[in-house]
DNA sequence: TTATATTGTTAATGTTTTATTAAATATCAA
DNA sequence: TTGATATTTAATAAAACATTAACAATATAA
C-alpha cells in the first residue's frame, strides 16, 4: 500500500524545485513539483496533499498569495515557507496567513525533513477525519468510513478495505450524480493511467457486490466519463 | 472566568526573563517563571499550563532534559525552545524531543508572539484533554487504571502491566471507536517504529486474552489504521 | 457492421500488516 | 546482587490488501 505522505512543492527556481524534490523523494514522501503560484494551485486543487512547502518569493503569484488560496480550501493543512530573506515582516506575514513554519534559505536539509516530520505528526493526531463525514446512509446501507465498515439493514457489517472505503465514500459524496473517473484516480491512486484504471475498475466490481443485497441501489457506468451511485 | 491561556517560561537568565514575562503579561497571557529546570519541572507538575517556553542553555538541567521530562508527564503540550546558537545539532535534537518550534536568541518579540499565537491555536483544535478517568466499567468488567486493576465478575482482579493499563485505558477512552495505532504509539511508547509496532501488537494480545473472559467484549484491528474495544 | 476503446469479472501474484509464541533484555525492588 | 516482573526483539505464520493478467462483454465511432 501507498502510505507516503504527500507533499506539494512550489518553487520557481528550477533547479534548486528538481534537487529539493529529489531529497523529499529520497526521504520516503511522495512529492509534486509545481514552478509557480498558479500551478501550485491547480494541481493542490486536483490532488490531496498532508503538507505544502511554499517559496514566498514567486513571479506573477507569490507564496503568500497562494497560502491564502489554499487556507481557503483547506484550513488546515499545513504550510511551511521558504524565504530567502528573514525580514520581520515576511515572517509576520507568513504566521499571519497561517504558515505553521519557516525556513531561510539556505537551510539544511536534515532540519527541513525534522519540521516536516514534527508537523505531520502534529497534524495526524489533530486528525483531519474527525471534522470529515464519516457515516452516510443511503437506501438499507448505512456506511462508516472512520470504521470501514458497511452495513445492510440488520446484517453484521462487512469490512471495506482502505481503497473500496475511499472509493465508496467518493461515490456517495457525488451520490446520483457523476463521479468523475479521474477524480477517483488522482484522489485515491494519485496518477491516472491504464493500470490504475484497471484496479479502479476492479474496486468498481467489489462494490457492486456488496451493493447488489440492495436492488434500490447500482452503480452505472457512463462510458468515458465515470460512475454514478444510483439510489431509488 | 479567567481564560487567558497559561505559559511556563523557564529562563536562567533573571533580567532576560523577568522582561520576557511581562511582556508576555502585557499581552494577555498568565505566566509563571522559573529560573531553572529544576524549578520549571516542579511548577509544570503543580499548576496547569498550554504552553512552555524553555531556555536551552540552562545550568544543572537543560531545556531539553526538561522538556523530556515534561513530555513525559503531558506529551501533547507544546514546547518552543529559545536558543541561543542556532546550530544544527540543537535545532535538530530540540525537535527530536518534540519542539512545536525554536526562536533563536535574539529575537524579536512579535515574532514570538505569533508563534504563540499559531501553537496555541491549532493545539486547541486537537485538545482532547485526556480524561482524568480511572474507573471504567464495561460489559462485566470493572477496570481501575490507577490501581492498575482489571476485574471480572466476581473474580479476584488480576493485575496489568503500565504498559498493559495505558493501552487498555486508551482503547477504553475510545471504545467502539477507532483508537488509532499512532495515537498509542505516540502516547505509550512516545515512538512509533516497526519495533514499537511490533511490540504493541504483542500488548494487544495480552488484553485479548484477557477480554475473552467476556464474548461481549473484543478487540477488533482496522487494518492499517488501529483497533478497536467492541463491547456490544 | 466492424474495428477500437472502454469496462467487467475472476483469478494469480506480490506486498504489507497483523497475530502469535518464544526467547532475549531490561527494570526494579528486596 | 538476585529474582521477579515487564518489555522488547525475533521468527514465523496468517490475514488483509493491492495490483496485474487474461479474457469476456459492451459501447462507440468510423
Amino acid at each position: 500500500m501507498n502510505n507516503k505522505k504527500r507533499i506539494l512543492l512550489v518553487e520557481d527556481d528550477p533547479n534548486f524545485g528538481i534537487i529539493l524534490r529529489d531529497f523529499l523523494k529520497m526521504n520516503e514522501y511522495d512529492v509534486i513539483l509545481a514552478k509557480n503560484g498558479m500551478e501550485g494551485f491547480e494541481k493542490f486543487k486536483k490532488f490531496e496533499f498532508n503538507l505544502c512547502i511554499l517559496d514566498v518569493m514567486m513571479p506573477y503569484k507569490d507564496g503568500f498569495t497562494l497560502a491564502t488560496e489554499i487556507k481557503s480550501v483547506s484550513p488546515d493543512i499545513p504550510i511551511i515557507f521558504l524565504t530567502a530573506k528573514s525580514m520581520k515582516e515576511d515572517v509576520l506575514k507568513g504566521y499571519k496567513v497561517g504558515a505553521d513554519d519557516y525556513l531561510k534559505k539556505p537551510f539544511d536539509s536534515d532540519v527541513l525533513l525534522f519540521k516536516i516530520k514534527a508537523i505531520l505528526k502534529r497534524n495526524k493526531l489533530s486528525s483531519v477525519k474527525d471534522s470529515e463525514e464519516t457515516e452516510f446512509n443511503f437506501s438499507s446501507f448505512y456506511f462508516n468510513s472512520k470504521l470501514r465498515h458497511l452495513k445492510y439493514k440488520d446484517e453484521s457489517p462487512v469490512k471495506l478495505s482502505p481503497k473500496e472505503n475511499m472509493l465508496l465514500k467518493l461515490l456517495l459524496i457525488h451520490i446520483n450524480d457523476l463521479m468523475p473517473r479521474e477524480l477517483a484516480l488522482t484522489r485515491i491512486w494519485h496518477d491516472d493511467n491504464y493500470f490504475t484504471s484497471r484496479s479502479m475498475d476492479v474496486y468498481i466490481a467489489k462494490l457492486r457486490k456488496q451493493l447488489q443485497k440492495d436492488s434500490k441501489v447500482s452503480i452505472n457506468n457512463i462510458h468515458g466519463e465515470g460512475f454514478r451511485l444510483i439510489v431509488e
